[in-house]
DNA sequence: ATTATCTATAGATCTATAGATAATGC
DNA sequence: ATTATCTATAGATCTATAGATAATGC
C-alpha cells in the first residue's frame, strides 16, 4: 500500500493506516490470521469495520501489509556478517527477541497456520524460508572459504539446523515462557556449535 | 470417549467414531482447528452434520479426541532408551515420521495456533511439551550417569535443543519437502551430537 | 476531486440444538 | 431402552459491498 496507488498525503489517513497495522499485528498474533476478526480490530482502531475496509480493502490485503512490515522490521534487525560475527549476532538477535514476545508469536503462529496449502501467508512463508536458508548457507559457506569454519562443515545443513534450533525454541518458549530460557539455551547451543566448528 | 460413558458396543457407532476421527485428523491437518470446518468432516464420512455431533458433541470435543488418538499413536513410536540408543531412535523416528507427513502437519499446525491462549488445544500443547522435555531430560541424565555422555553435560539444555531441531526441521520440511532432506539433516545433526557429547 | 467515514445489509459460513424416525441389541 | 441418523433451524459470526455524508487538500 505504501507508495503505490496512493497518490498523495492525507495525514489522517496515514495515521489511522498505521494504527490499523499494528492492531493487526497484535490481533494476528493473539488469533492467528484464521482466528482474527476484522470487526475487533476496527474496534480497536475507532473506527467502524468498513471504516477499516476502505483502508485496506480486504482481511487478506491486510495480512500481507502487516507481513511487509514485519520483514521491513526483520531487515533492520539482521545485517550482514560471516563466521563467529554471524553466531553472535543471531545470539543477540535472540536476545532481542526476547524481549518482543508479541512479534515472534505474529511469526510463529502464522508460519504454524501457513503450512497448510490454503493459507494466504504460505507461499510467504515458504520463500522466507527459501531466502532465510539461502542467506545462512551463504554465510556459513563464507566462513569456511575465510578459514573461520573447519573445511568438513557443511554449509547448507548447518544452516537448516541453526534456522530450526531457533524455530523450535520460540515455540517451546511462547508456551512456558518462565521455564524455558530462550536466550540463555540458545547462546549454549551457539557457543558449542563454535567449538564443534572451529579448525 | 473411548471406554467411558458410553455404555456397550453398537458396532455401527463405533465404526462410524473411528471414521470421524481419522477423517477431523486429516480436515485440522489440512485447515488447521479454526479452518476446519465440521460440516466439511461430515460430508466426508458421508454423514450429516448434525449425524457427526451425535458422536462428538462439540468440535472442541472432537479436537480432544483426535489429540487423544495422536498421543497414543505416538506413545507406540517412541520406546525408553538413554544414551546413544536414544538418540538413534530418535534419528529412527524422524525418519518414520518422514512418510507420514499428514501426522506431523497435524502435530506441526495445532502445536503453532495453540501458541495463542484461547486457542483450545493451548493447554495440551504446554502440557505435551513440557512432559516431552521432563522426559528427554531425564534420558540425558541416565546417559551421563552411565558414562555415556560428557559429565559437563547440562542434560536440560541439551533436551531442549534436540526438540527445537526436530520441531524447527518439520516446519521447513513440510513447506519445501523437496528442498529439505529432514531425516538426513536430523541424522547428521545426531552424529555431530554425538561426537559432542562422548566422554 | 479525493479521501475518510458511517449505516445498512447481503450473502455465506459455522456451531449447536430440537425433535422426529429408524435401527440395534439386551 | 439405547443408539444412530435425519431435517429444520436458531443464533452468532464473518467478510465484503452499496451508497450516503463529511472532511481534506490541491
Amino acid at each position: 500500500m505504501n507508495g503505490v496507488g496512493r497518490r498523495q498525503g492525507y495525514a489522517v489517513g496515514e495515521a489511522r493506516r498505521e494504527r490499523i497495522l499494528h492492531t493487526a499485528m497484535q490481533e494476528f498474533a493473539e488469533h492467528g490470521y484464521r482466528g482474527a476478526s476484522l470487526a475487533r480490530i476496527a474496534e480497536r482502531c475507532e473506527l467502524s469495520q468498513p471504516g477499516l475496509l476502505h483502508h485496506f480493502p480486504s482481511k487478506e490485503r491486510l495480512l500481507v501489509a502487516v507481513l511487509e512490515l514485519r520483514d521491513r522490521m526483520d531487515a533492520e534487525r539482521i545485517g550482514h556478517v560471516t563466521g563467529a560475527a554471524m553466531l553472535h549476532a543471531l545470539a543477540d538477535l535472540v536476545e532481542r527477541n526476547s524481549r518482543v514476545p508479541g512479534l515472534v508469536q505474529l511469526f510463529t503462529v502464522l508460519s504454524g497456520e501457513a503450512v497448510t496449502a490454503d493459507h494466504p501467508a504460505h507461499t510467504w512463508a515458504t520463500e522466507r524460508y527459501r531466502a532465510l536458508r539461502a542467506a545462512l548457507t551463504e554465510a556459513f559457506r563464507e566462513a569456511v572459504a575465510a578459514g573461520d569454519f573447519r573445511p568438513d562443515t557443511d554449509p547448507e545443513s548447518q544452516a537448516d539446523r541453526l534456522i530450526a534450533v531457533m524455530d523450535g525454541l520460540q515455540l517451546q518458549w511462547l508456551l512456558e515462557p518462565d521455564r524455558v530460557d530462550m536466550p540463555k539455551i540458545f547462546r549454549a547451543h551457539i557457543e558449542d556449535l563454535l567449538k564443534a566448528l572451529r579448525p
